[in-house]
RNA sequence: GCCGGGGUAGCUCAGUGGUAGAGCAAUGCUUUUGUAAAGCAUGGGUCGAAGGUUCAAAUCCUUUCCUCGGCUCCA
């Protein structure tokens, strides 16, 4: 029996072949087609190509695939072959992508090999299965898409057919029953199912209107939010959505961060600009008073919302809009208090996503690249790296480095979590600054008498809102757990003439705080229970002639069909304790 | 922004040039229900929008808006 290792490396190999024998088959059907790169990924393998004029869609295939069910039969093997550069080029005359690949790896001293299998031949540096003829079987073509040659918006874009291949017809089928059953999850369907969220074209593209129930989940977890930074010493501010533009020219953000912020307008003469950030006004509260050692170090905390313009082709259910709420705060402390605030924040971020059963984040840390363009020079750089790597070391985490993702402000360690698909998206954020004190000229008087300049620590430990409960409603199946419940407990009743016992029942629950709604319809009690189940309520309690006899309720839990009888009161007790257990860190 | 899909009733969808449909939901009536769908009836649509072709357009063409999957970008 292979390990895990091995088998992932068997599997690249396999997807690796399907990936040629996609290229032999788009290459028989359309012969005047370019192929460019076709890697394997991680459920699976691409092929770019640049089809010219000629259209495809995904109604085509079919056709391929059973193309490459036919050529795969008369490959045996994957035979190696050492290639001149020339007669590289002189292969590929006319394919300017593999000509360009082939300069370079020559360039790099390289040796260029080529693999044939059949009568299809491609520029690579192997990683294949021996007898495709025989294992290379199961697999399907799953996705269209367009890429950019090299990955980069200024070349020609290319037309990327995905795939997958597995080494059996059951691993096949279960990695599409998989991503079938991820599709149900996905929060752009549960979010109009269970009435959270929606978009309106009236109002505007990745502009999010909460609906009743969307906003209570927000709700309760913003107002958790504030109740846990409460404790840790946050002040929690309020700050406006708009600001002058000389503000934004100083934090540097008008140089560095124009292209994502909304044009300026015109307020009685002067240019004002929508916020993409909280900091500067943030800064703002941190200079109203002059500040001394002893009050580092200060924090303050806003949930507040933030508009970027983010292109119109990446936006993307609650993971990607134009505006967003962050849980922002900032740290204002002398450089020798950084690495423990750091570590703080860092804990606090991991503690939270373990209390919403986040397990397999990734923790990322963005540093800069030589391209982007960032404030400061390197010193400030490595001071600010210095401190991040720090306060990671002591965290003992383990983390991915990942360059130029960075902040312009500084170095920055992200949470990474992924949704139903497998799509990673940044979540958590804690940035370590040191431009934006010296930028505002910020500063506070330290033991010793002298005047100092602070630290700033940027943190939101969700991100966004919006994004964290796209993936939370993927994450929970839109079953949430009784807190996060929009809806706590549907009361059920069985007949008319139970009505009004169900309604002293509603009031109870309401003035115990909790979120409770009634089905007192004309319907049958299975009628009810299958709309509650639907709408994934925790708690039915369901009244009938016996209940308004014993002054109970009947309990029946969403996640199981059992049901029991209990006092009114005892219920209420125990929804509650499990409420406050689940609400608290 | 770019490449490729899609937009028909509140929802899920059928309808390829000849009078806009189904199921669910909604409303009304009957039934008064005991643990995942009671029965009957009724209402509901400028087929995303604008222009064009045609005797006739949901259907063909053009433009545009929104949306989905990618790419680029990013919380």
């Amino acid at each position: 029996m292979a390990t895990s290792n091995q088998s992932k490396e068997y599997l690249d190999n396999l997807r690796h072949s399907c990936a040629h024998l996609l290229a032999a088959a788009v290459l028989e059907l359309y012969p005047s087609v370019k192929r460019a790169i076709g890697p394997s990924i991680e459920d699976g393998f691409y092929y770019d190509f640049d089809f010219g004029g000629v259209k495809i869609s995904e109604e085509d295939f079919p056709k391929i695939e059973n193309k490459m069910k036919e050529l795969v039969k008369t490959w045996k093997s994957f035979e190696k072959k050492n290639v001149s550069t020339e007669k590289a080029k002189e292969f590929y005359k006319d394919n300017e992508y593999k000509i360009e690949l082939i300069e370079e790896f020559s360039k790099g001293g390289k040796k260029l090999t080529f693999y044939q299998s059949g009568n299809y031949s491609d520029l690579c540096r192997g990683g294949h299965v021996d007898h495709p003829d025989l294992r290379l079987k199961y697999f399907r073509l799953l996705s269209l898409a367009g890429a950019y040659w090299r990955g980069n918006e200024k070349n020609k874009m290319l037309t990327r057919i995905y795939g997958t291949c597995f080494q059996t017809q059951k691993e096949l089928d279960n990695y599409l029953k998989m991503l079938d059953e991820a599709k149900k999850r996905d929060h752009k369907k549960l979010g109009k199912e269970l009435e959270l969220f929606t978009f309106s074209s009236e109002v505007g593209q990745g502009l999010t209107i909460w609906l009743p129930k969307g906003a209570v989940i927000r709700r309760v977890i913003e107002d958790f939010m504030v109740s846990e930074q409460t404790k840790m010493g946050y002040h929690h501010v309020y700050s406006p959505h708009i600001g002058q533009k000389t503000l934004w020219k100083k934090s540097g953000h008008w140089d560095l961060y124009k292209e994502k912020m909304y044009s300026p307008m015109d307020v009685d003469g002067t240019e004002y600009l929508v916020k993409p950030m909280t900091c500067p006004m943030h800064i703002q509260s941190f200079e109203f008073k002059p500040k001394s050692y002893r009050d580092l170090p200060y924090k303050i905390a806003e949930i507040a919302s933030v508009y970027r313009y983010e292109q119109s082709g990446e936006l993307s259910g609650l993971l990607r809009v134009r505006s967003f709420t962050q849980d922002d705060a900032h740290i204002f402390c002398t450089p020798e208090q950084a690495v423990d605030e750091f570590i703080e924040v860092f804990n606090f971020i991991k503690k939270l996503y373990s209390s919403f059963g986040f397990n397999d984040y990734i923790i990322r840390l963005g540093i800069r690249s030589k391209k982007e363009k960032y404030l400061g020079n390197d010193a400030v750089w490595q001071k600010a790296e210095k401190k991040i790597l720090e306060a990671l070391k002591i965290s003992k985490a383990k983390y991915i480095v990942s360059e130029g993702d960075a902040a312009f402000y500084g170095p920055k360690v992200d949470f990474v979590i992924k949704d139903a698909l497998g799509r990673q998206w940044q979540c958590g954020t804690a940035q370590i600054d040191f431009m934006l004190p010296e930028r505002f000229n910020l500063e506070y008087v330290d033991s010793d008498g002298k005047t100092k300049t602070p630290v700033m620590i940027h943190r939101a430990p969700l991100g966004s809102l919006e994004r964290f409960l796209g993936i939370l409603i993927e994450h929970y199946s839109g079953a949430f757990p009784t807190w996060l419940s929009p809806v706590q407990v549907k009361i059920l009743s069985i007949a008319e003439r139970h009505v009004l016992y169900a309604n002293t029942i509603v009031n109870q629950l309401r003035t115990n705080g909790l979120r409770v709604e009634l089905n007192d319809k004309n319907e049958t009690l299975g009628n009810k229970i299958r709309d509650a189940q639907n709408e994934k309520v925790p708690y039915m309690l369901i009244v009938g002639d016996k209940e308004v006899v014993d002054n109970t309720v009947n309990i029946r839990k969403r996640s199981q069909k059992e049901s029991n009888n209990i006092k009114l009161k005892e219920f209420i007790k125990n929804i509650k304790k499990e409420i406050e257990e689940k609400s608290i860190l």
